[in-house]
DNA sequence: CTTGCATCTGTAGTTACTACAGGTTGTACC
DNA sequence: GGTACAACCTGTAGTAACTACAGATGCAAG
């Protein structure tokens, strides 16, 4: 049995963090010394590894908490984890390209600028015109 | 002159965001009617635009707080707004190798994954590990 | 003058935490 | 058994960048 300091040794998530995934219902509550501090078993260290291992990956914890509910459901729906998985993975290659449109115009301003003291700035003047991406 | 709603319609920007822009003070107070609707003008159009096309490109709220007081100081510093840009620049190409690493994870362990009845989700087994990205 | 949309202020909610303040428990040492 | 001190407790407020109300007015057309 762990205290919280010790589950947060193991697993490298703030103490404050883990007493909020269990305020929100995402960690269950775990028994109390007669004192009322927390201690954790086995099981709970591996919901936790769960948890910062799916949030590692980028899942929202609206989404951790889809796989548990899959997880801990009667039937093992290996086809709904993956929907969520390749749902998630579809958000990300989004965002991928999305950044790479952003890193391509950030360039292209930049390397507009010769960085002296102008007082017209192409940076500056491409910020005050609408978009053309 | 325009209502906010016309502001609202020409900039693409929220009623409510356009308020709240002005209460963290990125747009200066605008005047108002006898009955206290606000009225703007062409330079504070122009001011909501560059607000929206540095958001658009990325910039935080205080990095364009950041651009103003630039754009606004007597001393145009273009090498400054350089400076902000390439930083920024930095960060969004870090934000898509952070993003990639995670696109190849998801990739493979969602590959592994036949999408059946199995109890054994590699998908679940791999969550429930420790890190090896 | 009335209808009804636009606008007003102020507050609370969102996501995923983090950072206190002020109080209690657990434990090592004498 | 007392005491020092770290670890823990609860509860609240703050972060970023908005969004979403509620409930009260303003404004313009018919």
């Amino acid at each position: 049995m762990d205290t919280i300091g010790g589950l947060s040794r193991k697993t490298g998530c703030h103490i404050e963090t883990i007493r909020y995934y269990e305020r929100i219902g995402l960690l269950s509550k775990p028994p109390r010394t007669e004192g009322g501090h927390r201690l954790y078993n086995k099981e709970q260290i591996k919901r936790l590894v769960f948890i910062r291992r799916s949030r590692e990956l980028g899942f929202s914890l609206d989404e951790i908490r889809t796989l548990f509910r899959l997880v801990d459901g009667e039937r093992s729906t290996c086809q709904e984890v993956k929907t969520v998985t390749e749902q998630h993975l579809q958000d990300v290659s989004k965002k991928i390209s999305d950044l790479r449109k952003l890193q391509k115009t950030l360039r292209a301003i930049s390397s507009q600028c010769e960085g002296g003291l102008v007082p017209d700035c192409p940076i500056i003047e491409s910020l005050f015109e609408e978009k053309r991406l």
